[in-house]
DNA sequence: ATAAACTCCGTACCTAACCCCAGAGTCAAG
DNA sequence: CTTGACTCTGGGGTTAGGTACGGAGTTTAT
């Protein structure tokens, strides 16, 4: 017997029946068609193929990226593999950027908090009340979806999520 | 007239209307209720806690976080609020560490992609491909050991486990 | 041979933080 | 008094990456 079942294939690729299903869906990885009885066979190989995209995932990439990886795959576009690969360092670079200023500020706001007199009020929230002016002008714009884009951006779910 | 309407409520705070009406669902903001009009009437306060609770997502917390902030604001309860804010801090630490360690792996990886030989597999496919363990035949993927343990360092140990 | 375990398929649901739409009602100005 | 801008309610959808359910049918172990 060199082919799983669905069940066989998730347990020794680490990851849920459904995954599988969803990355079928995602078309990452092939869904086989047995004609011979009414259960799918899936080749061993597949088993390394889902690996590839659990670590990848690891190294932060999207599931989006990681089938441009694989399509890549073939051996001829290591330029093109680099490209993504470079993609998601620099925004891997930015979320970085982006979290150490949150740490400073934090760490500043905490520390004041605690070296702060008893009568004034918390300087966490105090910071956070002050109005600083976020939406400059009401008439022309949208809203303001740039200030808010950065750090939110470094935070989103998933990539920073817990 | 010391009240908005929804709409300038939310122009004031920068906000989209929709943003107004989710921080209600959420019971972030109150929703005052009007027996004069049908239109509801905002007091001018609300735009400073829209505000406030803008700036507490720029610093990274969830609204979640910002509903205990909001609820703790009375001017007794410091430590709580330190405590809130030292949690999140520590979240931004581990996810620094996190990310310092994806930008290490993912930069060796590209550089190493540059500098090798055409003959040879694409190190970041190699790396991505290498297996680990499990029961299977290693019958597609060879592995570079080096390369493993970078990636190991960037991990995460929760998917791995299982 | 039969019960337990597995598979198939489609669909719905989850988190976060919103966005968009339709249809009906309302308010302000000309 | 009509037009147009606004608001209300309520439902839907979005992205990413899955998880859960339910009623078939199938395989495997005893």
């Amino acid at each position: 017997m060199n082919s799983l079942t669905i069940g066989r294939l998730a347990k020794a690729a680490g990851v849920g029946i459904e995954t599988i299903r969803y990355y079928q869906r995602r078309e990452l990885i092939p869904v086989p068609k047995t004609d011979l009885g009414t259960f799918r066979a899936y080749p061993i190989e597949i088993v390394d193929r889902v690996r590839f995209i659990k670590r990848a995932q690891e190294l932060g990439f999207t599931l989006d990226e990681i089938g441009t990886l694989l399509t890549l795959d073939d051996g001829i576009n290591r330029r093109a593999i680099r490209k993504v690969a470079a993609d998601r360092l620099i925004q891997i670079r930015m979320k970085l950027a982006d979290l150490a200023q949150m740490e400073h500020a934090l760490a500043e706001l905490i520390q004041a908090c605690g070296t702060h007199g008893r009568a004034a009020k918390c300087p966490i929230i105090n910071a956070l009340s002050a109005t600083q002016d976020v939406s400059a002008h009401p008439a022309t714009s949208k809203r303001s979806a740039a200030k808010k884009s950065l750090i939110q951006r470094a935070l989103h779910p998933k990539i920073l999520g817990d």
